[in-house]
DNA sequence: CAGAATCCGGCGAGATACTG
DNA sequence: CAGTATCTCGCCGGATTCTG
């Protein structure tokens, strides 16, 4: 079995008033975990998908498109392991597993759908921010090599 | 020159009553982006730091300790294109180049630090889930091969 | 000092095949 | 249906080297 946490990053700040801390002290810092858990490929499709409703394996596979069924598998347990969703399996044949949120999940989502809402409010400015970027990194490689036909 | 932003996946949603839609176009979602910017290995601890000051190359790159010259280039490179960080060259020898978070940077690390605040909210949960799901695994590997020495 | 360019190893992730 | 196991390949990221 696979860790995605191993490289973790230290991340780690008090509260407000005691921001960036102990930057090279990255094995208890749990903020890079939850980060890395939140910004994985698949993991935030998941958690929009459940925080609707509890889903079996294969709805969220047929519902996700483009997941493998390992890398769903694989997503699912590293949330199960954070405690964000719960796992019943019905001892049935065929077999049927449901997963839903937890509460925390719940809450995390929240917290998910914060930053989406930011994203969503200003991808106007980083829209523009690229077109400037590029536009000015195209300038500057017209400096290099003046073809300008 | 190398793109980290080309595998961006659609999570896409609209407002509260219009959350899972369209997970096949993902190429208009701005979401995936942005969370791939925040959720990358380095960019939180640059965002942190620059959340104080303004700061040099070479101080960020001492700060961060840990990141290569590489990486450090390629973060500011990503930062400074979505518009998150400002660069400033000053023309003097030694050269020397000034990053600081421009407004939008600063409103992002504040959205940042809510999800860094859940974190160490409900770290103790996410632990408990660990040893929970851990222990679990152990039990359930007894039952295939139990040698219970 | 601040970076660009190049090389290269490791692992993250998809595809495939097998199981209960 | 809901997984596990194995193999392979791509590319992410570190180290190194070279510039202005």
């Amino acid at each position: 079995m696979e860790d995605g946490t191993s490289q973790a990053l230290g991340y780690c700040t008090g509260t407000e008033d005691d921001q960036v801390r102990q930057w090279d002290t990255r094995a208890d810092c749990e903020v890079r975990h939850i980060l890395d858990r939140v910004a994985d490929k698949w993991s935030l499709l998941v958690i929009a998908l459940l925080d609707r409703r509890a889903m079996r394996f294969s709805e969220l596979r047929r519902a996700i498109d483009g997941v493998s069924q390992r890398m769903l598998t694989v997503t699912l347990r590293h949330l199960e392991r954070d405690g964000i969703v719960s796992r019943t399996v019905y001892p049935v044949i065929p077999p049927r597993v449901d997963y839903e949120l937890t509460p925390l999940g719940v809450s995390l989502h929240e917290v998910i759908k914060s930053l989406v809402t930011w994203t969503e409010e200003h991808q106007q400015q980083i829209a523009a921010a690229h077109a400037a970027y590029d536009s000015r990194a195209a300038a500057e490689r017209e400096l290099v090599s003046p073809l300008h036909g």
